[in-house]
DNA sequence: ATATAAAATAACTGACGGTCATATAGTTTG
DNA sequence: CAAACTATATGACCGTCAGTTATTTTATAT
């Protein structure tokens, strides 16, 4: 049956289209300030046709978060492939989560979004039943890989350390992302340095 | 003039009155789903008069967040004087602010969307001004005398290190709160366990 | 008593998320 | 090919809510 496969594809295709003249109003207005008339009209179609394919503005949303993980995921895995010790990888993942916030802002920001706004329970738990969608597996495996090989701490759970790894990067960026002007203007302080230091801290917990 | 003293003591009841009832109803329905209307009911005051008072519910949201941040800076002043020694007033802190989070969850969750959510920029900005509300300030005295002292190595720099210690330890708390019950469900992890080897890790980081 | 200033009100406005009856284009069937 | 059917799309409409404003009430000063 050709037809339904023609359909599929283009019902994929307008997803996609609706999606992209999401990502584009809410990278230039914030979400809040984003309207459904405005995604809409950038999408060249009528509000109603948009609850066609997604039922909420936060449903819309999710799917740019989802974008976001993608992409973050995809370097962790790429950072976490390129050497071969442990802890080497867990730096390399940290390195890789630095250079996503400084080339895609935009996406960075969404995900801290993701990471600290109220996404309906709903949405959050379908996002994370999407494997290729959850960057934290990529920092747990690591951690495992270490402790095997020696270069991490034999004592260390990786569960529960990759945890506080993830809240501690996600909480160092959060705060750099939002208060990076207070920082460097306000105290004087570089970015670069703090992320150095940060990640000297880290180390110093988890290195064998 | 005892009129106008009278008159200005009535006026800052009457702001607390509005306060109290803002409060009560973000507490009961968070940010989002509080209205208006409904803070004014519970104030037995008309719309309007709120707006006599704060410019916007954001302004208005913005007072519960101060006074969050005030119980935090008391509770950290009071955890650091304890003890003595620098390094255990950074622990302290860390305990204080975990103690925080158990027995003030209403104000513990306002304190985390202010970290994250975006509050308009004059806000945040008024609210810095605040000497008294700034449970930052706490820690970073409390690393430039462990320093002093010889608790805290020499080679870390207060500033940035109160930086990083206050973004991981947010961040923590923020997955914490956020995802308690995945954690302690879906991967059967304890949240006690992890912010004792949250602890750890700051620990060997800044220890002398 | 009256003028004046401050505090409070409630009806109103505009914006926006979401819905629904209706229309249109494409597909199937007789 | 026409009629019936289905999926897709529309835009006018609705309810809600933050914020405003014209008006009224209350309190103070003259």
């Amino acid at each position: 049956m050709g037809i339904s496969e023609r359909k599929e594809r283009e019902k994929q295709r307008r997803i996609k289209e609706i999606v992209d003249a999401a990502e584009l109003i809410f990278f230039l207005k914030g979400f809040k300030n984003a309207t459904m008339d405005e995604i809409a009209q950038q999408a060249e179609l009528s509000k109603g046709t948009l609850y066609l394919y997604f039922k909420s503005k936060d449903h819309l949303y999710s799917q740019i978060i989802q974008r976001a993980c993608r992409i973050l995921y995809n370097r962790f895995v790429e950072a976490a492939a390129k050497v071969k010790l442990g802890v080497d990888k867990v730096n390399a993942i940290g390195e890789a989560y630095y250079q996503f916030y400084l080339d895609e802002k935009d996406y960075f920001n969404v995900m801290m979004s993701f990471e600290s706004k109220d996404i309906p329970i709903e949405i959050f738990v379908s996002m994370k039943a999407d494997e290729d969608c959850d960057p934290h597996i990529v920092l747990i495996e690591s951690i495992k890989i270490g402790v095997e090989d020696g270069s991490i701490r034999k004592d260390i759970k990786p569960n529960e350390t990759a945890i506080i790894l993830w809240a501690f990067t996600t909480g160092l960026m959060q705060l750099t992302s939002q208060k990076k002007e207070l920082l460097e203007e306000g105290y004087n302080i570089d970015i670069k340095d703090i992320i150095q230091l940060a990640d000297k801290i880290m180390n110093y917990g988890i290195k064998a």
